[in-house]
DNA sequence: GGAGAATATAGCAAATGTGCTATGCGAACG
DNA sequence: CGTTCGCATAGCACATTTGCTATATTCTCC
C-alpha cells in the first residue's frame, strides 16, 4: 500500500471528507487527534498496535470514539508515535 | 479556612515547597495539572467533588499520580473547574 | 471482479479505574 | 488541648477499559 500519511493528507483536501472529517461532535475531538498522531507517524492501525504490544482491533476502537481511554494508553500511543503527549485544563474562551 | 487560591500562591513562593512541587518526576505531571485545575477554580478537593458527585477521596486519589484516569474522568474535572480539557500529541523537542 | 491491505465490529476474560465509607494525619484557630 | 478543616490512605463492590481472536467491511490495485 502506498503511504499512508500521504492517503490521509490527500482525503483532507477533499471538501466532502474533511467536513465529515472536521465537523464531529466534540466526544470525537480525542478521536481525531489519536488518528492524526498516528498518521502523522505513518503508521497503520496494525503497525501502530505492534509498537503498542497490543492489537489492530484495539487500536481501531480507541479511535472509534466509543471508549474513554485511561492516560496510560494516551501515554503509550505517545511513546509510539514518537510525540510527547500534552494534557492541559484551559480557561473557556468567551467566544469561538 | 482562608481562601484555598491564596493559600496555594502563598505556597508556591516558598523555595522549598516550590522544590518539591515542581520537581516531582514526569509521571506526576499530569497530578500536578489536576491540582493546578482545582486550586486555579479556587476549590478544595470537597469542593471540586461534590461537583463532580463523587468524593473527596477520589479526588485526593487522582492527584496523588496513583491511577491513570480515564479522559472521561479527565473532562468530568475540566467541567467542574470551569476549564477546557486539551489533549493533544506534539513533536519531541530535540533539546529541553 | 478477485486479491490483498487497512479498518471496523463482536464478544469474552482480565486488568484498571471509579465510587464509597471509614479513618489517619497535620495545620490553623479558639 | 480540642475542634475544625483540608488532604491522604485503605479496602471493597461496581463500572469501564483493555487485550484477544475471529470475522466483516471498505478501499485500492491489478
Amino acid at each position: 500500500m502506498s503511504n499512508v500519511r500521504e492517503l490521509h493528507e490527500k482525503w483532507r483536501r477533499d471538501p466532502e471528507y474533511r467536513e465529515a472529517y472536521d465537523e464531529l461532535g466534540p466526544e470525537f475531538e480525542l478521536a481525531r487527534v489519536l488518528i492524526e498522531a498516528r498518521t502523522n507517524a505513518g503508521l497503520t492501525q496494525a503497525q501502530l498496535a505492534k509498537r503498542m504490544e497490543t492489537t489492530q482491533s484495539v487500536v481501531a476502537r480507541l479511535e472509534s470514539g466509543r471508549v474513554r481511554p485511561s492516560t496510560r494508553t494516551l501515554e503509550k500511543i505517545a511513546r509510539c508515535t514518537g510525540t510527547r503527549l500534552r494534557i492541559s485544563f484551559e480557561p473557556v474562551r468567551a467566544s469561538a
